[in-house]
DNA sequence: TTGTAAGCGTTATCAC
DNA sequence: GTGATAACGCTTACAA
């Protein structure tokens, strides 16, 4: 309105003008500075309401040299799992300047190398990964090297590298196994999911661990191979249940394998839990809609993302923080898992 | 490292110093403008390859009076469905200089009248709303008014206020009335999500109409209400097969509210779909988890965000458009639908 | 308590 | 083909 140009929107000088002041008052009163009276304060931000002003978002960055951008990464293929992730993200930066950018690695649209680059042409200030990329160890240098602010969620190496928020996965794999042992199960199967991703192998090295302190063998041939998702679960329920000697308890990595799990026993005329106990991981929507629904481990992801962005804003500002945040989780026992009914 | 502060990125300065040109031909070269010599070019390209140059965003912008921001406004409770929407309006991005921001709308974080502030304030360039975003009248006026570009996802009204992107909601309500009519189904129950919300409404009224021509009765008891997420068809379901009279089908409106359906048949006793069939809409990856899985309504849901977002650069970009995209939908017929036993 | 002036890293104008 | 130089809208010394 001030200059001719129809299209373009209010700018700091446009309202120093209308309310008769500079564009450093308006600064100081956009910024919450001290030091404006009063009324000169109400004038300005009249003058900006009429104007209907908005910062310029850019030229803050500009001049501060700062983005005030938060990179989200990470390459779970679980929907359920990825909102939460986000929700949580989103809800803590609610409110703050930062915004929120996603980067799906999924289909190694982003591969291990490529994720500095992709960090450093986005012009994040600070990124969060979700795992497992907070396990691989080139990502984890690169960023190192490259002094960017990063967070890690539920990591399981180089744990000092960074900040990290996580539950204790041993624990909590610890906790299923009892449970099934518990439930009178000896034969459990257990399907991995990414053997390269070190979460998962804590999973499957606890499990192994709590078999054995309760004197039951782990058959290897029931260790199956999945990948996290619904589908591969479920060609990996295929396989355990063609075999004669099925196990009574099936143990997934996570929820949407389970469900995987779940469709297969159902598909090989098995009852759940009757014939057939399954167990997933995670706590994402997908374990309640299953039927029965899953006995499970509640993963906080929304807490993890929501703390995770919470220690990342802090290094950002150098304000201090705490190099391991520790979250609760929690065995859940739902319809999925029982005693075994002989056949 | 040309200037001594050692944080700071490599500028186009130090870009052109390195490689003995001006910054305004670093420039041409990063916005691949012609009439640069290929020697000049390359050197520029390993000067900046040397110094690990990234063009400033936010000068950028700035300079051009623009954000290359997209806002992605969505509701929806559905976590697949809603990963299906970011991940179609992130894969059109990819490659081009626009970054996404999302704005999860749900529990009226985002009043309707604040949509437009919050665009505002973001500085977003343009939008893609989702439904049923497209569907508030406040809204969308607010949106032409502050001539701010934006797209949305199956509206069903004011649909010259903007390019749309959609499927033929009627027609594949009614296909998936007849395909139950076919089966013998007369007594159908349906359950709605937010009857505010327009395309639920077409639904439901497609639904009314192809039991009409068909000479089926609808049983206004059978007509259900539900909010689109897991837990509401759950409770629905409960209700309808409390019922002494219950129906031996039932349609929801969308697939999260059709697999708690199922999940209350299951807690009935019921078969699925011996004693009731079960039908969904929207193919999100819900339907194939439940068990048996889905027959529902393919929506392109990815391909829609996929094509709002496509014409949402058109716009902006002030390219030619056409104002309204109509994709194709799909009968899936699955295992949850089928002839009726009698008990 | 308020204002002036100098940049921030780009792109755009217009000479050369 | 190429290069000075002026914006872009804002924050931050530094004055007043």
């Amino acid at each position: 309105m001030a200059d001719g140009r129809g299209q373009g929107r209010a700018t700091i000088t446009d309202v120093a003008e209308r309310s008769g002041t500079s564009i450093k008052t308006v600064s100081r009163v956009f910024n919450d500075e001290p030091f404006v009276r009063p009324e000169t304060r109400k004038r300005v931000l009249d003058a900006a309401a009429a104007l209907d002003y908005h910062p310029n978002m850019a030229a803050r960055s500009l001049v501060r040299g700062r983005s005030f951008l938060i990179g989200l990464f990470y390459e779970n293929p679980s929907p359920n799992y990825v909102v939460d992730l986000q929700t949580g993200a989103l809800d803590r930066l609610h409110d703050e300047r930062y915004r929120l950018l996603l980067f799906p690695c999924e289909s190694a649209r982003v591969v291990s190398g490529k994720l500095l680059q992709l960090a450093r042409t986005s012009g994040v200030e600070g990124i969060v990964l979700a795992p497992p990329l907070g396990d691989d160890p080139h990502t984890v240098n690169e960023l190192v090297e490259a002094r960017i602010p990063f967070v890690r969620i539920a990591p399981t190496t180089a744990l000092d590298a960074s900040p990290t928020v996580g539950i204790d996965d041993r624990a909590a794999a610890r906790e299923m196994t009892d449970h099934l042992l518990s439930l009178g199960h000896r034969r459990i199967a257990f399907v991995q999911g990414d053997p390269a991703h070190p979460s998962n192998t804590q999973r499957l090295e606890s499990f192994r661990a709590a078999m054995a302190a309760a004197g039951a063998t782990v058959e290897e041939r029931l260790i199956e191979q999945g990948n996290y998702t619904f589908e591969s679960g479920l060609a990996a329920g295929r396989r355990i249940f063609a075999d004669r000697q099925r196990p009574t308890a099936v143990f997934a990595a996570n929820d949407d394998m389970a469900a995987g799990v779940v469709v297969a026993a159902k598909e090989a005329g098995l009852d759940v839990p009757g014939h057939v106990s399954v167990a997933g991981f995670d706590d994402s929507l997908i374990s309640r809609v299953t039927w029965p629904q899953l006995t499970t481990i509640h993963q906080p992801t929304y807490d993890m993302a929501h703390a995770a962005t919470d220690a990342l804003l802090a290094v950002i500002e150098k304000r201090p923080i705490k190099q391991a945040v520790r979250l609760e989780h929690q065995l859940l026992v739902r319809g999925s898992t029982g005693r075994t009914t002989p056949l």
